[in-house]
DNA sequence: AATAGTAATGCAAATGTTTTCATAAGATTG
DNA sequence: CAATCTTATGAAAACATTTGCATTACTATT
C-alpha cells in the first residue's frame, strides 16, 4: 500500500501532500523566490516524505530542455579520448548537463545512427570528434539546428564551432623536432587515415614539412597500425628488422609512441641512441616512461573544458555564433630523441 | 516558413503531410506490422521529407522506456574504468539503449547527486562500481526499484546484482606469488581505500596471505598514492630510496604497478633483478611494456559485457533476480617479477 | 477609507506521444 | 447473400509537467 503510493509519487501526489496545487509545487523547484517560503518548506517536506523525484522526460516534452549533451566519439576506451572525455562530463556537468555518450569505432554510418538516436532524446547540444562526417550527419545537424561542436580539430573556415589542435601544424611540429636534430631516415608510423582526419592532417603536415627538406620516406617506411600498443609494437619490431632501418620513428600519437618505444627496447635496440621516437599527444603517462616521451603537447583537458564550457554557454544564451578556438601545441622534448648515430 | 515547419516536425505534421492520423503514424514506428505496407510507405517518405525525428521524452512520459541506462563511475579517466564503460555502452547498445554516464572522482555524496541526476531523466536501469555507497544512495535505488547492478566487485551475499571480482582473493594470489618466489621483503603501494572498496578488499586479502606465511609489512613500506603513474611513481622513488629497501613491489592495480617499474629503471634498479613489481587488474599495455608486467587479471572488458547484457536483460525481461557473477581471476606472470636476490 | 499595487496561489491549456476502444471496409464462410 | 471474422485506421484519453492568466488577500498610497 505504501508501496504504491510511493511508487508514483507525482507532482500531483507531493501537491496533495503538501495542501497546494501542483502549479505551486512546479514553481517552488523552477522559480522558487515566486512561491513563500513557509510554503517552500511544506513542499519540500512532502518531497523528502514520498521520496518524490522530478520527471525530466515531462519537462522536456513542455518544451524546456532536456538538460542533456550528446558526445559522439570513436572510441571510449583510449588515453586519448577518456582523457577529454572527463573534461568535457567534468565541464557540462557543472553547468548543470547530463552527458550521453556513444561510441561508433570510427566507423561514420554508425556516428549517423548515433546522432539520430541522441537526437530523438532530444539533447539541447552535441560534441563531436573532428570534422569528418557523413553528409547525412551534417544535413541532419544542420537541419534540426541545435547547437553543436567539433572538438579535437581546428579549421579556421570551420562552419561549425570547434575548439581544437590545428593537425597539420602537430604533424610539421614533430617533423621539424626530427629535422633540427639532423634525422634523414624517418619511419612514419600512421593509423588508418580514412574516417580519421586528426591522422590525415598529421601525416600531410609530416610529409610537407620533410618535403620542404628534401626528405623523402621510402614506402617501406610508412606502416600502419591501429590505436593499440601491441599492434603499434608489432609493426615497429617488422619495421626495426629491417636490413635498413631508419634513425627515427614518427608516430601519429602517443600510444603508437609508446608501442615504438617498447619494440626498440623489445630489441635490444637503445632509444634515443640506437633509434629516437616521437609521438603526438602528450598523454597521460608519456611524461612518466623510462625514458620520458618526446612529443607534440596536445592539451586534451583543456580542449575538453573550453568544448563543454562553450557548449552549454551557447546552449543556454542560445547564442549562435560560430566559436573557433585553436589550442596552442608545443614540442615537448624529453628522453626519446637525439642526433642520430651516423655509423648506421 | 519552411523553416517552421520543419523545425517543430512532429507526429501530428507527419501525420498530416501523409494524410493520415497520428495513431497510425506512432503504430507505423512501433508495430510496423499492425499497418498497410502503401500507407507506411507514405509515412515514411513524409517523414523523411519533413526531417521527423522522434521524440524519446514524449514516449518516456507515456509509460514507455527512456531506452537509457544510467552509469556512474569514479572517473572515466582511467584505462581501468574506460575499457568496462566501453564494453558496457557496446552491450547496452546492441540492446537498443543509450548510454548516460557521469563521474563523481571517488566522492560518494557526489555520486548520490548523480544518482538521483539520472533517476531524474528515468533511466531504465542503474550500473555502479563496487558496492561501497552512502545508505542514502542504497535507499534511494531500493525505493525507486530499478534494476541496478554493480560492477567490479563480486560478493557472494550481496543483495544487489554484481559482475566483477573478489577483490580479496585478487590480493591473496599477488601475495601468493611473491611467497612463492621467495619473497619476504614486500612493499605495498595502494590507493587510499576510504570510498573505494575494491582497493580495501585487495589490500586485507594480501595482508591476510602475508600473515599467514608470518610476513609483516612495516609501515615505512606501506605507501600510498592515487591512481595515476606520475604520483606512484614518486612514491616508489621515495620507497626504494630507503636505506633497506623490499625485494618486491605489490601494487593496488597495474597503473600504479606501471609507476613502479618506471621508478625503479628511473633510479637504474634493474625489474626483476633488484626489485619484482607486481600489479593487479592486466591493463591494456600492461602485456606490452618492457619487460611485460605481471599481474592478476580482471577481464575488464568480459565484466563490462555480461553487466551491460545482464542490465538490459533483466530490463527487457522486467527480471528481478538477483544476479551475480563471479569472474576468474589468473595470476600472469611475465617479466617483472623473479626469485629475489639474497644479496640484498 | 477607498484605490492602486503587489505577492502568492490556483485553474486550465498545452506539450508529443502511445494505446484502448470503436468503427469501417473487405474477406470468408455457411 | 447474410453473417461473421479480419484488417486497417481513427478518435480520444492518458502520461507528468510548466506557464499564462485569473483570483484572492494583503500592504501602501492618497
Amino acid at each position: 500500500m505504501i508501496d504504491k503510493k510511493t511508487r508514483k509519487a507525482d507532482i500531483i501526489a507531493v501537491a496533495k501532500a503538501a495542501r497546494v496545487s501542483p502549479s505551486t509545487v512546479s514553481r517552488s523547484f523552477n522559480h522558487p523566490q515566486m512561491v513563500n517560503p513557509a510554503t517552500r518548506k511544506k513542499i519540500t517536506r512532502a518531497v523528502e516524505r514520498l521520496g518524490y523525484i522530478r520527471n525530466r522526460a515531462a519537462q522536456t516534452m513542455h518544451g524546456r530542455r532536456s538538460g542533456t549533451i550528446g558526445l559522439i566519439v570513436p572510441t571510449i576506451n583510449h588515453t586519448i579520448f577518456s582523457q577529454v572525455i572527463q573534461s568535457f562530463s567534468d565541464a557540462i556537468d557543472a553547468a548543470g548537463f547530463t552527458l550521453l555518450i556513444t561510441s561508433h569505432g570510427y566507423d561514420l554510418d554508425r556516428e549517423y545512427a548515433m546522432l539520430r538516436k541522441l537526437l530523438e532524446h532530444r539533447v539541447d547540444g552535441i560534441a563531436l570528434i573532428g570534422f569528418e562526417h557523413t553528409t547525412a550527419s551534417f544535413n541532419m545537424i544542420e537541419q534540426q539546428d541545435i547547437p553543436t561542436i567539433a572538438i579535437w580539430n581546428y579549421m579556421q573556415e570551420s562552419t561549425m564551432s570547434c575548439v581544437g589542435a590545428d593537425n597539420v601544424l602537430a604533424g610539421r611540429l614533430a617533423a621539424q623536432h626530427l629535422l633540427s636534430l639532423g634525422h634523414r631516415k624517418i619511419g612514419l608510423v600512421f593509423p588508418s587515415v580514412s574516417g580519421n582526419d586528426r591522422a590525415g592532417d598529421r601525416q600531410s603536415g609530416v610529409l610537407a614539412t620533410l618535403a620542404e627538406s628534401a626528405v623523402t620516406v621510402p614506402d617501406f617506411w610508412r606502416t600502419q597500425t591501429p590505436y593499440s600498443i601491441a599492434q603499434a609494437k608489432q609493426v615497429c619490431i617488422d619495421l626495426l628488422a629491417l636490413d635498413h632501418r631508419p634513425t627515427a620513428l614518427l608516430c601519429g600519437n602517443d600510444v603508437i609512441a609508446q608501442g615504438a618505444v617498447f619494440a626498440s627496447q623489445h630489441m635490444g635496440l637503445n632509444v634515443p641512441g640506437d633509434v629516437s621516437v616521437i609521438g603526438i599527444g602528450d598523454f597521460v603517462g608519456s611524461e612518466d616512461m623510462e625514458p620520458g616521451l618526446t612529443t607534440i603537447r596536445i592539451p586534451a583537458q583543456k580542449i575538453g573544458k573550453i568544448a563543454g564550457d562553450q557548449l552549454t554557454q551557447a546552449i543556454t544564451s542560445e547564442n549562435n555564433q560560430v566559436f573557433r578556438y585553436r589550442c596552442e601545441l608545443q614540442c615537448v622534448v624529453r628522453g626519446t630523441t637525439a642526433r642520430p648515430n651516423m655509423n648506421c
